[in-house]
DNA sequence: CATCTCATGTAACTGGTTACATGATTCG
DNA sequence: CGAATCATGTAACCAGTTACATGAGATG
């Protein structure tokens, strides 16, 4: 749920819709992403809720800034939901392999090369963000020197990334290792 | 789109909405997933659109059958899709992940009970989900050898549960080391 | 001169989940 | 005797995507 990912970045300090944005696309990307129009929505409804209370600062050259914070109710409401253990593995979709599935019948030369593109997108656009993430990271950690013990699991779910990304390239090799040999 | 996953199995034969349903779970369960019921108003949709035609087959015993089979421009729409490249990688949510992130000032004996269940999570039902799905495969090519060509790619899918669950275990292990030797 | 960044949002749509509702037969 | 299997679906809700709309200042 967005709303966890919103209350949660809030908890660190105040920040707008646009800067939320950012940090889910600094941090959380690989598990858990929004467009900006869903996380204005989102706080409108948390607005609403009473879980996060929000004030216009007025800038001159700049747009006006809308800086949402949390309420204690906001607070309550995240803590809770961070001691709530979750019971199942969460269900992944994943329209390229949907394809592949169904592509017995396809264009050997064809499917390859959608293999070598997936390869690549995984590959090179995987290593790219973490590097990112984890300058992303490290940076947080210099400016803010006490969140340091956050900044330990959020460098642990970033290698979930960089594994994952690894995994998928392994397995794409695998696949076409084995159009290979049986045609 | 679960619609290409409707259209897909039904491109190999036709058949009910209970046994998509049944397909579903034994094969595309690891990137695929539905609810019954949105299968059953997704076919629907399908047959408004004539991609699909459906006639009731009453059954004494048992409920009646509505057996769904692909018209002609299901098959093209189909087709169509399977062509068409996906350009973009998918996005995943992961929960746990979600929370793991958020999760810096949580008790740490209260983490590492989370990282073991997760850790028999994916660990035996991914083992499990993998020894039925390649079952399933299997008695499939030997029902129908025709499907050999297209077994060959299946088996190419739940290879990546299995990586995917081995990738996940191999990530919480290294977690838990984190947590043990850093506090 | 064009693109990127900062900064806000609304509206319409699409897709997916949860809960509800029914009911016979088979298996342990 | 209870649970699983077979078999259908509706209704209400929730979450997420895409497209639209605006506009100044900074960077290359």
């Amino acid at each position: 749920m967005l709303k966890y990912a919103l209350l949660g970045f809030l908890s660190y300090q105040p920040m707008t819709g646009y800067d939320l944005k950012q940090n889910l696309d600094n941090s959380t990307q690989f598990f858990w992403q929004a467009q900006q129009s869903q996380i204005y929505r989102t706080l409108k409804q948390l607005e609403d809720e009473g879980l996060v209370a929000s004030q216009v600062e007025p800038q001159d050259d700049r747009p006006d800034r809308r800086v949402y914070e949390l309420t204690d109710a906001g607070l309550a409401d995240f803590r809770a939901w961070l001691t709530t253990p979750i019971a199942d593995m969460s269900l992944h979709k994943d329209g390229f392999l949907l394809k592949l599935f169904f592509s017995g019948g396809a264009d050997r030369a064809e499917l390859r090369a959608q293999l070598l593109l997936h390869r690549r997108l995984h590959g090179q656009q995987g290593a790219l963000y973490n590097r990112e993430i984890q300058a992303f990271i490290q940076r947080t950690v210099t400016e803010h020197p006490e969140m340091a013990q956050n900044a330990q699991l959020w460098e642990a779910t970033r290698r979930f990334g960089e594994r994952y990304t690894r995994m998928y390239v392994e397995w794409i090799d695998e696949v076409l290792a084995l159009l290979d040999s049986k045609g």
